[in-house]
DNA sequence: GTAATACCTAAACTTGACTTTAGGTCAAGC
DNA sequence: GCTTGACCTAAAGTCAAGTTTAGGTATTAC
Protein backbone atom coordinates (compact mmCIF):
# COMPACT_ATOMS: atom_id res chain seq x y z
CA UNK A 1 0.00 0.00 0.00
CA UNK A 2 1.36 3.75 -1.20
CA UNK A 3 0.57 7.35 0.21
CA UNK A 4 -0.52 9.43 -2.31
CA UNK A 5 3.19 11.11 -2.06
CA UNK A 6 4.98 7.74 -3.07
CA UNK A 7 2.68 7.41 -5.62
CA UNK A 8 3.61 11.02 -6.68
CA UNK A 9 7.24 9.92 -6.86
CA UNK A 10 6.33 6.43 -8.67
CA UNK A 11 4.79 7.94 -11.59
CA UNK A 12 6.37 11.26 -11.76
CA UNK A 13 2.91 12.92 -11.32
CA UNK A 14 1.84 16.30 -9.00
CA UNK A 15 -0.17 15.23 -5.86
CA UNK A 16 -2.84 17.58 -7.53
CA UNK A 17 -2.99 15.32 -10.48
CA UNK A 18 -3.91 12.39 -8.21
CA UNK A 19 -6.14 13.75 -6.53
CA UNK A 20 -8.08 15.36 -9.51
CA UNK A 21 -7.98 11.69 -11.22
CA UNK A 22 -9.41 10.02 -8.13
CA UNK A 23 -12.52 13.06 -7.78
CA UNK A 24 -13.40 12.33 -11.81
CA UNK A 25 -14.02 8.64 -10.41
CA UNK A 26 -10.75 6.93 -12.17
CA UNK A 27 -9.86 5.31 -9.39
CA UNK A 28 -13.57 3.76 -8.11
CA UNK A 29 -12.08 0.82 -5.73
CA UNK A 30 -9.60 3.07 -3.80
CA UNK A 31 -9.51 2.43 0.18
CA UNK A 32 -9.04 4.97 2.47
CA UNK A 33 -7.55 5.09 6.44
CA UNK A 34 -9.12 7.83 8.73
CA UNK A 35 -9.61 10.01 5.27
CA UNK A 36 -6.10 9.01 3.79
CA UNK A 37 -5.96 7.52 0.25
CA UNK A 38 -4.51 3.91 0.38
CA UNK A 39 -3.12 3.54 -3.09
CA UNK A 40 -3.06 -0.60 -3.47
CA UNK A 41 -1.67 -2.76 -6.39
CA UNK A 42 -5.12 -2.13 -7.96
CA UNK A 43 -4.69 1.49 -8.45
CA UNK A 44 -0.90 1.25 -9.26
CA UNK A 45 -2.52 -0.56 -12.61
CA UNK A 46 -5.20 1.61 -12.94
CA UNK A 47 -2.88 4.38 -13.48
CA UNK A 48 -0.52 2.26 -16.08
CA UNK A 49 -3.92 2.10 -17.53
CA UNK A 50 -4.72 5.87 -17.88
CA UNK A 51 -1.40 6.38 -18.97
CA UNK A 52 -1.83 4.61 -21.36
CA UNK A 53 -5.29 5.53 -22.53
CA UNK A 54 -4.47 8.62 -22.31
CA UNK A 55 -1.79 8.36 -24.85
CA UNK A 56 -4.28 7.04 -27.23
CA UNK A 57 -6.37 10.16 -26.70
CA UNK A 58 -9.28 8.89 -24.64
CA UNK A 59 -10.53 12.04 -22.21
CA UNK A 60 -10.79 11.64 -18.58
CA UNK A 61 -14.52 11.22 -18.00
CA UNK A 62 -14.54 8.23 -20.64
CA UNK A 63 -11.57 6.84 -18.76
CA UNK A 64 -13.62 6.67 -16.02
CA UNK A 65 -16.93 4.96 -18.35
CA UNK A 66 -13.68 2.34 -18.09
CA UNK A 67 -12.91 1.85 -15.02
CA UNK A 68 -16.59 1.57 -13.96
CA UNK A 69 -16.66 -1.69 -16.30
CA UNK A 70 -13.92 -3.06 -14.39
CA UNK A 71 -15.82 -3.11 -10.73
CA UNK A 72 -18.77 -4.59 -12.55
CA UNK A 73 -17.32 -8.05 -13.21
CA UNK A 74 -17.67 -10.69 -16.40
CA UNK A 75 -20.48 -9.37 -18.12
CA UNK A 76 -18.66 -5.86 -19.63
CA UNK A 77 -15.46 -8.61 -20.80
CA UNK A 78 -16.68 -7.60 -24.37
CA UNK A 79 -17.07 -3.85 -23.91
CA UNK A 80 -13.66 -3.68 -22.43
CA UNK A 81 -11.94 -5.77 -24.71
CA UNK A 82 -13.52 -3.54 -27.82
CA UNK A 83 -12.59 -0.59 -26.04
CA UNK A 84 -9.10 -1.82 -26.41
CA UNK A 85 -9.24 -2.95 -29.95
CA UNK A 86 -10.15 0.63 -31.11
CA UNK A 87 -7.45 2.47 -28.74
CA UNK A 88 -5.15 -0.20 -30.66
CA UNK A 89 -6.24 1.13 -33.71
CA UNK A 90 -5.70 4.97 -32.82
CA UNK A 91 -2.19 4.35 -31.46
CA UNK A 92 -1.41 2.38 -34.61
CA UNK A 93 -2.39 5.47 -36.67
CA UNK A 94 -0.34 8.06 -34.49
CA UNK A 95 2.72 6.15 -34.75
CA UNK A 96 2.33 6.29 -38.79
CA UNK A 97 1.32 9.73 -38.20
CA UNK A 98 4.68 10.60 -35.99
CA UNK A 99 6.78 8.67 -38.23
CA UNK A 100 5.45 10.76 -40.71
CA UNK A 101 6.02 13.96 -38.77
CA UNK A 102 9.85 12.58 -37.96
CA UNK A 103 10.48 12.40 -41.58
CA UNK A 104 9.36 16.23 -42.16
CA UNK A 105 11.69 16.93 -39.25
CA UNK A 106 14.73 15.00 -40.56
CA UNK A 107 14.44 16.73 -43.85
CA UNK A 108 14.40 19.80 -42.45
CA UNK A 109 17.54 19.00 -40.33
CA UNK A 110 19.42 18.05 -43.43
CA UNK A 111 18.28 21.53 -45.32
CA UNK A 112 19.33 24.22 -42.57
CA UNK A 113 22.56 21.47 -42.34
CA UNK A 114 23.15 22.46 -45.99
CA UNK A 115 21.68 25.82 -45.92
CA UNK A 116 24.54 26.64 -43.52
CA UNK A 117 26.98 25.10 -45.34
CA UNK A 118 26.24 26.77 -48.79
CA UNK A 119 25.46 30.05 -46.96
CA UNK A 120 22.02 29.91 -48.54
CA UNK A 121 18.77 28.07 -49.89
CA UNK A 122 19.00 28.38 -53.55
CA UNK A 123 21.11 25.24 -54.21
CA UNK A 124 18.81 22.85 -52.47
CA UNK A 125 15.66 24.69 -53.27
CA UNK A 126 16.56 24.08 -57.07
CA UNK A 127 16.96 20.18 -56.23
CA UNK A 128 13.38 20.04 -54.85
CA UNK A 129 10.82 18.76 -55.76
CA UNK A 130 12.52 15.39 -56.83
CA UNK A 131 16.33 15.91 -57.90
CA UNK A 132 17.12 15.53 -53.93
CA UNK A 133 19.95 12.61 -52.60
CA UNK A 134 17.84 9.61 -52.73
CA UNK A 135 18.19 9.14 -49.08
CA UNK A 136 16.58 13.11 -48.59
CA UNK A 137 14.37 11.93 -51.00
CA UNK A 138 12.53 9.56 -49.00
CA UNK A 139 11.76 11.42 -45.77
CA UNK A 140 10.84 14.97 -48.33
CA UNK A 141 8.51 12.52 -50.51
CA UNK A 142 7.01 10.59 -47.34
CA UNK A 143 6.73 14.01 -45.74
CA UNK A 144 5.19 15.18 -48.42
CA UNK A 145 2.74 12.98 -48.97
CA UNK B 1 -2.47 31.09 -55.13
CA UNK B 2 -5.36 29.37 -52.90
CA UNK B 3 -8.54 30.60 -51.02
CA UNK B 4 -8.75 30.16 -47.28
CA UNK B 5 -11.69 27.96 -48.11
CA UNK B 6 -9.68 25.86 -50.83
CA UNK B 7 -6.62 25.23 -47.55
CA UNK B 8 -9.17 24.47 -45.49
CA UNK B 9 -10.18 21.68 -47.76
CA UNK B 10 -6.88 20.65 -48.41
CA UNK B 11 -5.68 20.21 -45.01
CA UNK B 12 -8.74 19.66 -43.53
CA UNK B 13 -8.98 22.57 -40.91
CA UNK B 14 -11.81 24.24 -40.24
CA UNK B 15 -11.61 28.12 -42.00
CA UNK B 16 -11.98 29.69 -38.09
CA UNK B 17 -8.54 27.38 -37.38
CA UNK B 18 -6.53 28.84 -40.30
CA UNK B 19 -7.86 32.17 -39.12
CA UNK B 20 -6.28 32.07 -35.64
CA UNK B 21 -3.72 30.69 -36.89
CA UNK B 22 -3.03 33.66 -39.21
CA UNK B 23 -4.13 35.84 -36.26
CA UNK B 24 -1.17 34.31 -34.04
CA UNK B 25 1.29 35.15 -36.75
CA UNK B 26 1.73 31.65 -38.15
CA UNK B 27 2.00 33.25 -41.43
CA UNK B 28 3.95 35.97 -41.55
CA UNK B 29 4.68 36.54 -44.99
CA UNK B 30 0.73 36.02 -45.94
CA UNK B 31 -0.25 38.38 -48.87
CA UNK B 32 -3.81 39.51 -49.28
CA UNK B 33 -6.21 41.14 -52.32
CA UNK B 34 -9.04 43.57 -51.15
CA UNK B 35 -8.78 41.83 -47.26
CA UNK B 36 -8.98 38.71 -48.62
CA UNK B 37 -6.09 36.13 -47.73
CA UNK B 38 -4.07 35.02 -50.39
CA UNK B 39 -2.52 31.42 -49.40
CA UNK B 40 0.56 30.40 -51.54
CA UNK B 41 3.76 27.83 -51.76
CA UNK B 42 4.71 29.35 -48.67
CA UNK B 43 1.31 28.98 -46.85
CA UNK B 44 0.90 25.41 -47.49
CA UNK B 45 4.63 24.61 -46.68
CA UNK B 46 3.64 26.51 -43.38
CA UNK B 47 1.01 24.25 -42.54
CA UNK B 48 2.94 21.08 -43.07
CA UNK B 49 5.66 22.77 -41.01
CA UNK B 50 2.30 23.92 -38.33
CA UNK B 51 1.12 20.38 -38.23
CA UNK B 52 4.66 18.88 -37.81
CA UNK B 53 5.53 21.06 -34.80
CA UNK B 54 2.01 20.79 -33.49
CA UNK B 55 2.54 16.93 -33.25
CA UNK B 56 5.67 17.39 -31.70
CA UNK B 57 4.20 19.35 -28.74
CA UNK B 58 5.42 22.83 -29.93
CA UNK B 59 2.65 25.41 -28.85
CA UNK B 60 1.38 27.93 -31.49
CA UNK B 61 3.78 30.41 -29.58
CA UNK B 62 6.80 29.43 -30.21
CA UNK B 63 6.21 28.68 -34.02
CA UNK B 64 5.46 31.95 -34.33
CA UNK B 65 9.13 32.29 -33.23
CA UNK B 66 9.98 30.04 -35.63
CA UNK B 67 8.29 31.59 -38.46
CA UNK B 68 9.32 34.72 -37.57
CA UNK B 69 13.26 33.41 -38.10
CA UNK B 70 11.76 32.59 -41.18
CA UNK B 71 11.65 35.68 -42.50
CA UNK B 72 15.19 36.23 -41.67
CA UNK B 73 17.04 34.67 -43.42
CA UNK B 74 20.80 33.26 -43.53
CA UNK B 75 21.24 34.76 -40.02
CA UNK B 76 18.85 32.05 -38.68
CA UNK B 77 19.37 29.59 -40.57
CA UNK B 78 21.24 27.72 -37.34
CA UNK B 79 18.99 28.36 -34.76
CA UNK B 80 16.13 27.15 -37.50
CA UNK B 81 18.30 23.40 -36.98
CA UNK B 82 18.98 23.12 -33.61
CA UNK B 83 15.16 23.72 -33.31
CA UNK B 84 14.07 20.81 -35.72
CA UNK B 85 16.79 18.73 -34.11
CA UNK B 86 15.25 19.67 -30.35
CA UNK B 87 11.74 18.61 -32.13
CA UNK B 88 13.43 15.68 -33.65
CA UNK B 89 14.77 13.66 -29.87
CA UNK B 90 11.50 15.03 -28.78
CA UNK B 91 9.23 13.11 -31.66
CA UNK B 92 11.99 9.75 -31.14
CA UNK B 93 10.88 9.57 -27.49
CA UNK B 94 6.80 10.12 -28.41
CA UNK B 95 7.58 7.33 -30.94
CA UNK B 96 9.00 5.11 -28.21
CA UNK B 97 6.49 5.68 -25.43
CA UNK B 98 3.39 5.13 -28.03
CA UNK B 99 4.86 2.02 -28.51
CA UNK B 100 4.81 1.13 -24.97
CA UNK B 101 1.33 1.89 -24.72
CA UNK B 102 0.79 -0.24 -28.03
CA UNK B 103 1.91 -3.45 -25.96
CA UNK B 104 0.22 -2.58 -22.90
CA UNK B 105 -3.09 -2.08 -24.87
CA UNK B 106 -2.05 -5.53 -27.02
CA UNK B 107 -1.20 -7.38 -23.68
CA UNK B 108 -4.86 -6.03 -23.08
CA UNK B 109 -6.52 -7.07 -25.92
CA UNK B 110 -4.99 -10.49 -25.36
CA UNK B 111 -6.01 -10.06 -21.49
CA UNK B 112 -10.23 -9.73 -22.51
CA UNK B 113 -9.93 -11.86 -25.62
CA UNK B 114 -8.81 -14.43 -22.70
CA UNK B 115 -11.40 -13.52 -20.32
CA UNK B 116 -14.13 -13.94 -22.20
CA UNK B 117 -13.06 -17.68 -23.55
CA UNK B 118 -12.43 -18.33 -19.79
CA UNK B 119 -15.40 -16.62 -18.59
CA UNK B 120 -13.43 -15.25 -15.27
CA UNK B 121 -9.97 -13.52 -15.06
CA UNK B 122 -8.52 -16.22 -12.75
CA UNK B 123 -6.15 -18.11 -14.69
CA UNK B 124 -4.57 -15.39 -16.47
CA UNK B 125 -4.09 -13.76 -13.00
CA UNK B 126 -2.38 -16.88 -12.09
CA UNK B 127 0.14 -16.59 -14.75
CA UNK B 128 1.48 -13.16 -13.87
CA UNK B 129 3.76 -11.14 -13.89
CA UNK B 130 6.23 -14.12 -15.44
CA UNK B 131 4.09 -17.12 -16.73
CA UNK B 132 2.25 -15.76 -19.67
CA UNK B 133 2.36 -17.25 -22.94
CA UNK B 134 6.17 -16.17 -24.24
CA UNK B 135 4.69 -13.47 -27.04
CA UNK B 136 1.95 -11.91 -24.42
CA UNK B 137 5.29 -11.86 -21.69
CA UNK B 138 7.09 -9.36 -23.61
CA UNK B 139 4.14 -7.02 -24.41
CA UNK B 140 3.49 -7.20 -20.69
CA UNK B 141 7.08 -6.92 -19.86
CA UNK B 142 7.53 -3.95 -21.77
CA UNK B 143 4.62 -2.09 -20.57
CA UNK B 144 5.34 -2.73 -17.10
CA UNK B 145 8.97 -1.72 -17.03
C1' DG C 1 3.67 20.68 23.93
C1' DT C 2 4.84 22.52 19.80
C1' DA C 3 6.65 22.63 15.27
C1' DA C 4 7.24 20.41 10.96
C1' DT C 5 5.30 17.21 7.49
C1' DA C 6 2.19 14.98 4.91
C1' DC C 7 -2.15 14.40 4.29
C1' DC C 8 -7.28 16.36 3.37
C1' DT C 9 -11.43 19.39 0.92
C1' DA C 10 -14.04 22.69 -1.86
C1' DA C 11 -13.84 26.11 -4.90
C1' DA C 12 -11.71 29.36 -7.74
C1' DC C 13 -8.32 30.06 -11.14
C1' DT C 14 -5.34 29.16 -15.28
C1' DT C 15 -3.92 27.81 -19.89
C1' DG C 16 -3.96 26.70 -24.67
C1' DA C 17 -6.34 26.07 -28.61
C1' DC C 18 -9.82 26.77 -30.72
C1' DT C 19 -14.99 28.12 -31.88
C1' DT C 20 -18.87 30.98 -31.99
C1' DT C 21 -21.27 35.19 -32.51
C1' DA C 22 -22.65 39.41 -34.46
C1' DG C 23 -22.13 42.37 -37.82
C1' DG C 24 -20.12 43.68 -42.26
C1' DT C 25 -17.95 43.56 -47.45
C1' DC C 26 -17.85 42.06 -52.09
C1' DA C 27 -18.37 39.63 -56.65
C1' DA C 28 -21.28 36.61 -59.48
C1' DG C 29 -25.64 34.83 -61.17
C1' DC C 30 -30.44 35.68 -62.24
C1' DG D 1 -31.09 45.38 -58.24
C1' DC D 2 -31.01 41.89 -55.26
C1' DT D 3 -29.92 37.53 -53.36
C1' DT D 4 -26.42 34.06 -52.51
C1' DG D 5 -22.06 32.42 -51.14
C1' DA D 6 -17.53 33.15 -49.74
C1' DC D 7 -14.88 36.09 -47.65
C1' DC D 8 -13.75 39.59 -43.46
C1' DT D 9 -13.15 41.42 -38.12
C1' DA D 10 -13.28 41.90 -33.09
C1' DA D 11 -14.68 40.05 -29.12
C1' DA D 12 -16.76 36.76 -26.31
C1' DG D 13 -17.36 31.94 -25.27
C1' DT D 14 -16.00 27.03 -24.63
C1' DC D 15 -13.58 23.04 -23.10
C1' DA D 16 -10.39 19.77 -21.04
C1' DA D 17 -7.06 19.13 -17.90
C1' DG D 18 -5.12 20.34 -14.61
C1' DT D 19 -3.25 23.90 -10.64
C1' DT D 20 -3.69 27.00 -6.92
C1' DT D 21 -5.64 28.78 -2.81
C1' DA D 22 -7.39 28.87 1.75
C1' DG D 23 -8.33 26.55 5.51
C1' DG D 24 -8.14 22.28 8.19
C1' DT D 25 -6.45 17.42 10.36
C1' DA D 26 -3.19 13.99 12.04
C1' DT D 27 1.19 11.80 13.01
C1' DT D 28 6.12 12.20 14.04
C1' DA D 29 10.43 14.65 15.70
C1' DC D 30 12.43 17.24 19.13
Amino acid sequence: MYTIGQISEMFNLPISTLRYYDKEGLFPQMQRRSGIRRFGENEVEALRVIECLKASGLEIKDIRLFMDWATQGAETYEKRKELFEARREVIEAEITNLQKMLDMVKFKCWYYETAIKNGNEDGINAMLPDKLPPEIQKLYDNAHS
